[in-house]
DNA sequence: ACGAGCGATGAAAGCGCTTACAAATACCAT
DNA sequence: ATGGTATTTGTAAGCGCTTTCATCGCTCGT
């Protein structure tokens, strides 16, 4: 017998493997183009079906079938049925870029975002994609890696990708409707500028999210914090903490904010924490407060590695209801403001306009998630 | 005086804001199509320049803007110059989809993949976004969401998308493959199924890397061990487990496995942790090994409400080195692949492939990162 | 000085689609 | 039957681009 067992498992283990990444190229790489005129012609089995094919297995017009693909206008049963089965026997689908060229709808949208590999960015693509999923449209995400420029020249070469509408979801710039003028098509700015007051507009309130926070911290009898901003150039982060400096103000009661700058990443937080944790004594703050979950992440491990227990001796609170913050030690209260929800409905609102009809709805608000890493103190 | 005070921060606040999410259509919605068409005939300035623009405003030919533009002929310096002031005048960006439409490049490819909400995706798709970038082309993500279903059909609409090339980065298709002979353009196939060795094949290793957590928790003299699979139809969480089993087989020592199945999320580690450790002294196992790091923190938390220390009582080691893992508590062991930088490889070897030069240099290997999880027992 | 040969350029066709417009068909009242 | 109207269908132009093919200079060797 073999000296290792395993159990509840069942084996089938063939020779050792690798796992692989296979990199195959039908025939031709540059060749490709030349290929596909050649089979335009002769129908080899490489053949892509276009709507002159359909209109012919279907006997009817290219027109027709256009008319039956956008249900732009009343067609017989007759010839709809026959064009049904056409597209069916070749499994066809519509070129969607030639379609937007030839202008109708490319069913798709630009996405200007920041990036791919944050939790509140992953969140809210997610929303943007289950909402694009619905109405059979396909988001492209162009990324700026909060990069100011890079979002400016994704802005100008917005016009290259034949869309039919652009969601700008969270940047650093001032005016982006200036790029979207001149493009004749439909777009939503989601912005966390407290100086834009635009028509339409949905409420996305990070101001609010920062007073719950302040508010609940006073409730709990903080009235020393500490208070770990974002960068500042990101709007967004600014007004969380304009929410929470007014709900602290407002309470009447005798506070002090001391405020530090991070940079939204785990490990800011985690320095800070270390920095700030090691001078104890210089400042009495019974909480500290974050723009963002991840700083708070990164805070509470300083804090375990200087031995200071939280919620015991401090108070922590997040921002943003990352997954992690459910499962971290302790467990973050923090905000939700539902970001995922928040691109869905955003999308939703683009995606009801550009086909002509009218969203109806409200985005969720931000609320207080009541966990384990704030105490009370009396 | 107010009774609140903030230091380190300058405060130029006025009224109460609240952000919000504008939402405006410039004129038209449905009627842009019109708009447009109106707009060729009389230049208003919604207008967007096209090649002939370019050409008149150059006094060259349609035909020599789009040489220059693809540096597919010697062109003259003197019109090359002319036709570079025009574009910068008129501000032109090339119509990619049109582009593709004539037989040209659109410099986008499709990135087949599942989510946009995970740590490991999230890191996979900035790779993946970094090469483009790079090399000026734009990926279209399209998320499947773990849905086999989804997965055919975006497979099958694949060719909607008028793209140069597809990356299909990880999925549960058995044969993408088939679904890409037909199309006539290159593509690359990330997948983990011991089953496929195809050519041009890169190594991407989750065998070798679960034989790493599996030798070194070995080194580290455990010999009792629950593992936790993910689901079962992931084919690159089952190599993970191969891998490890063969490590600890391996060994020659007397050992034991205990298989545990959850889902990959923090939920399910967690609630396996709870379970698991309630029922203390069914199994003497020293260390737990996941088949990624979300489960192990969710486990972690668990350990920590049932006053079990990590490593004290028992060693943890994970699976991707996720970002949290560096920040939670205990920070994780946990095997690195650099999902990232994987991404990014494979997406130069296909762009690299699609420009017809050739992809050098290895994608990165799986390495060990030694955090505070583990312990060594003697 | 002259045609061969070559490199640079333009004219025009066509990629897959939509849609204005015209043609064809259906339906109805007279 | 007949004309008129409403509805369905087809024809063909054109979206912005690439590329073939023909043309237009050139430079050179003789």
């Amino acid at each position: 017998m073999s000296p290792c067992n395993v159990s509840a498992y069942k084996l089938l283990f063939s020779d050792s493997h690798v796992n692989a990444v296979s990199c195959l190229f039908p025939l031709c790489s540059l060749k490709s183009k030349l290929m596909q005129k050649k089979n335009t012609a002769n129908s080899s089995n490489t053949h892509r079906y276009n709507i002159t094919d359909v209109a012919k297995r279907a006997k009817v017009s290219t027109a027709t079938v256009s008319r039956y693909l956008n249900k732009s206008a009343i067609i017989s049963d007759l010839k709809a049925s026959a064009i049904k089965a056409a597209i069916k026997e070749l499994n066809y689908h519509p070129n969607r870029a030639a379609s937007r060229l030839a202008g109708g709808s490319s069913k798709t949208i630009a996405v200007v975002t920041q990036c791919f590999d944050s939790p509140f960015f992953g969140d809210g693509h997610r929303g943007i994609g289950n909402a694009c999923d619905e109405l059979g449209f396909t988001p492209i995400f162009l990324a700026a890696n909060w990069d100011v420029d890079r979002e400016r020249s994704i802005m100008k070469e917005l016009d290259a990708h034949s869309i039919d509408g652009v969601l700008y979801f969270f940047g650093q710039l001032q005016n982006p409707d200036a790029y979207f003028t001149n493009m004749g098509i439909p777009y939503l700015i989601m912005h966390g500028s407290p100086t834009r007051q635009t028509e339409n507009e949905l409420q996305f309130d990070n101001y609010g999210g920062g007073q719950l926070a302040g508010q609940y911290l006073i409730e709990e009898g903080h009235r020393q914090f500490w208070y770990m901003k974002g960068l500042s150039t990101h709007p967004d982060a600014e007004e969380r903490f304009r929410g929470f400096h007014d709900a602290v103000y407002n309470s009447k009661h005798a506070c002090h904010i001391d405020v530090l700058e991070g940079d939204f990443t785990e490990k800011s937080g985690y320095e800070l924490g270390l920095n700030l944790l090691t001078r104890s004594g210089t400042n009495s703050a019974t909480a500290v407060a974050f723009a963002n979950d991840q700083m708070a992440i990164g805070f509470l491990l300083a804090a375990h590695e200087r031995g200071v227990s939280i919620p015991g001796d401090l108070s922590i609170i997040g921002f943003d209801n990352v997954i992690a913050s459910e499962f971290c030690i302790p467990p973050l209260t923090t905000i939700d403001h539902d970001i995922e929800t928040v691109g869905y409905h955003a999308t939703k609102t683009l995606l009801t306009n550009i086909l002509g009809e009218k969203q109806t709805g409200q985005p969720p608000r931000p609320k207080l998630i009541k966990r384990k890493s704030v105490t009370s103190i009396s």
